[in-house]
DNA sequence: CACAGTTTTCGCTTAGTAGTCGAAAACCCC
DNA sequence: GGGGTTTTCGACTACTAAGCGAAAACTGTG
């Protein structure tokens, strides 16, 4: 094991997603500096400080470029270390999905903007697999958690839901459904009131928020159950 | 953004499982030097070095130890990075999970040994929470992917698989419903042969493997799938 | 103010999948 | 051949998701 002990560098970096305008779109930066210039890539890529973890790393620089407080939701994806994902340096990444509900507007920087998630444009380095891998994450955790409460504003009716959903899976649901899939696992709850109907009428619709205590019900989904009745007599040997 | 220029230095190590005599086990090493002497820690914990990913790393690293080609699969975790996650220096790690299947009983070095997980000893620095992570991982995949294969020989009955699911999940599950899960997903598929009964006689069992191609089914379970019907008319605005 | 147009909501029905139970099948040994 | 043992299979139940259409509740217009 004779590693020399150069050790590597380190940055963190997160994939800002927000629904916008009804379509999935997230937060770049146009790379002014040396490789890759003009590219776009994901924002931060802060290195990683002597005394703070990656989480805490993450949210200090994205502080730097959006309002924390406007983020409802930050993860871990997954490291990032091909030797050669950098043509400069050697540099390892740590990469987060950040979540941006969609009421807000957060203030960011000139050279940051807004891009489809559909349709990116030149990206710097690996900044494409990326976002790709915090698009797909969002998808799976929009289908077995409440990850919805983190695109979507405090209160909402059905279909405002529905378009959020549609916007971040790709394809559209139906409200009916959703409705009834949210409602079930209990994470969806009426605030009683309903919202004004547009100027062309219609019934006016029920608002609801995401149950409180909900971040992330995660699991109790599992598909191979511990059993309820008593066959686990014939124990397992 | 002025951060120091002071790289961290990188680890990669993995918690290996495996089932052992019904049991799910882990690889654990005997640490004999400076901090945390005595105490168990996930094997192995060795640098980044300049020219590898971490999936490399890992790999070549894991193959000091265990041969390689016997293990049946390799995930990566998360990144553990606490600043004081070990008290002698700053080192970030990347922490994989390691499966070997059943059948095989790798030669493993004096120093280390195979611990039941729900047993484990006084682990050295936050090996413990990289192990919990590493079952979780595995019984969460348990129930919605194929990864079973990697737990498993690779012809097998349905009540050995039983016990092994049930060794890495907690609890006993019921091979009638294990059966069928599996065969309807097309994960499973019969050899054809059966293995002679035991010597206190019973039916014989038809032997299965995992049918082939079959690395990591993942998805397609999502539960709000895109709509088969055509509700798409009213399109999403 | 009745009526057409719109949007939401709700109930009914179908389909797909998981879990439980018990009986039948297929083997051993005596 | 009979008793004991293990696996396999079919039948039943339960639960959840999906699809469809009718009813509810509103706006605006003639």
């Amino acid at each position: 094991m004779s590693d020399s002990i150069t050790a590597v560098e380190h940055e963190v970096l997160a994939a800002v997603l927000q629904v916008r305008t009804h379509v999935l779109q997230v937060l770049l930066w146009q790379r002014a500096r040396k490789p890759d210039a003009g590219r776009w890539s994901s924002r931060p890529g802060g290195r990683l400080g002597p005394d703070e973890d990656v989480e805490h790393s993450i949210r200090r620089q994205l502080a730097e470029k959006v309002d924390v407080r406007q983020l409802s939701h930050v993860e871990q994806l997954s490291v990032f270390s091909a030797p050669d994902r950098r043509p400069d340096t050697r540099m390892v990444a740590t990469a987060f999905l950040g979540l941006v509900p969609s009421h807000v507007d957060p203030a960011v920087p000139e050279d940051t903007s807004w891009h489809p998630v559909d349709r990116l444009p030149e990206t710097a380095f690996d900044h494409r697999a990326i976002v790709e891998r915090a698009r797909g994450r969002l998808r799976a955790k929009l289908s077995y958690t409440n990850i919805g409460f983190a695109i979507a504003p405090p209160e909402f009716t059905i279909s405002e839901l529905r378009t959020h959903y549609s916007a971040a899976l790709g394809y559209t649901v139906s409200a009916t459904n959703l409705q009834r899939v949210l409602a079930r696992r209990g994470v969806l709850e009426p605030t009683g009131e309903t919202a004004p109907p547009g100027r062309a009428g219609g019934r006016p619709a029920a608002l609801f928020r995401f149950a409180a205590g909900g971040l992330e019900v995660t699991d109790q989904f599992a598909v191979l159950r511990p059993p309820a009745g008593p066959y686990a007599r014939s124990s397992v040997r």
